[in-house]
DNA sequence: CCGGTTGCATAGGATCCGTTACATATGTAG
DNA sequence: CTACATATGTAACGGATCCTATGCAACCGG
């Protein structure tokens, strides 16, 4: 119908980092030809080297508009919910995205980028910058959440975010091959000891020095009824049609 | 030369594995032939199908040789140091291992066997046994060295070795896409915290609660010089020839 | 209404890879 | 010494993939 050539040429665009985002999730990069991304999108394998010029191209431009959407959404999410552990278990159900949820897909997609990072300067760079200002904004307001709890955590802001980032990391990695070893509270209990929590293990039984600190001292179980209302991760992917 | 044929047979498997492992974890499993890992172990590609198969079951012998070997070594390493925090950071040495090292190229095959298992339920069978084994046989060693310096971990074993294991594997990662970030001593903060440790911010001066705790990030640096004698990780890699 | 431009389709080339079927040589048993 | 078994080399097939070259139809400005 009536459609500008810039309109045309901007839905295709999406439509194709839309479908190499939900291919490459799925089947993994190097699983995923690139006839296999036009055809999903509706267009054939010229329309890819018009727009990116080669499978690397889609991959990079991928990449660039997932990370924002992702920050985003993040920070979002932890802002709503209010309850001091609450959030901690907020920032697990994105990060370490339980099983079934879209994120689930996309941190695999995560994990093949960071692995390709690792051989390929290119796709490296584009990590590091995401993941700066993503360590950034997190230490801000990891720190933030932290004196406003009252908790003084183990390193400065940027340091911090380095654990919390990383322990995540590594306990989706290990729900994903044994999900029976990592119980959903563990990621809060090892969020809480970074966060400067004195968290006892076996509740009630602690008897610390001075456990009757505002309100950080026991830890609730994860269930938190109100911080669910947000929808999962979502970015351009499933645009319209 | 005098050779049996069973030796001859078990040699070349063995340079077979060897030089899949080296390849694999240098280019990627995706990118590598099997003409090119016989052609490394001396042989041709023959000689690989008639061992194991296929290149998958290859991939799956290399795996299976493997495990062993790290799990021993690292063991070994950390029951040879003695500090109480030079254990700690003898173990990220090995797991989180340090760049220029043998380990630190496994890790990146470590990595793509675990992404591959997200996706292949036989190479997930695979590194989930061996991966229970890990952790438990981590969680005794932890709990028992936690008892020893006298520390309360934030959970019980089990637990507890998922917790370390997730934190080291996921600032191994962080590390890789920007190495600043992840600086020498912020491992041992992290494990200290998991352990349970009061990060001491200058020992023996322990009076204010919270008065001088603005930089916490003052354990014992992680230098110990008593931990290096043993050789980095050695497989079967580069046997002779 | 019309030449030029743009966006994408189509077809094909060139390469590479996993796998297989067969050939060869070396060891081994009788 | 002979005849078989086995380990490995050799060569080729079938398929998949990335990318290029070219064509065509829709849009744009005048």
């Amino acid at each position: 119908m009536a459609q500008t050539q810039a309109e045309r040429k901007a839905e295709t665009r999406a439509r194709l980092l839309a479908a190499g985002a939900d291919l490459f999730a799925d089947h993994g990069i190097d699983g995923v030809s690139v006839d296999a991304v036009a055809e999903a999108a509706g267009r054939t394998s010229g329309a890819v080297y018009a727009h990116f010029g080669s499978k690397q191209g889609l991959l990079l431009a991928v990449l660039d508009a997932w990370k924002e959407s992702v920050l985003t959404v993040l920070f979002a999410e932890v802002a709503i919910t209010d309850s001091p552990l609450g959030q901690l278990a907020a920032v697990w159900d994105n990060i370490g995205d339980n099983p079934g949820t879209d994120s689930d897909r996309w941190s695999l997609l995560e994990h093949e980028l960071w692995l390709r990072a690792a051989r390929d300067p290119e796709v490296a760079s584009a990590l590091r910058a995401r993941d700066a200002e993503a360590r950034r904004r997190s230490g801000q307001e990891l720190s933030r959440w932290a004196s406003k709890v009252g908790v003084e955590p183990v390193a400065d802001p940027d340091a911090l975010a380095t654990l919390v980032k990383a322990l995540l990391t590594g306990l989706e990695m290990q729900r994903r091959i044994e999900p029976d070893s990592v119980s959903g509270d563990l990621a809060v209990i090892g969020l809480a000891a970074l966060m400067g929590m004195t968290s006892p293990p076996s509740p009630s039984t602690s008897s610390g020095p001075d456990a009757s600190r505002s309100k950080p001292a026991t830890l609730p179980s994860t269930s938190d009824p109100s911080s669910d209302p947000t929808p999962t991760l979502q970015t351009s992917t499933h645009r319209e049609r």
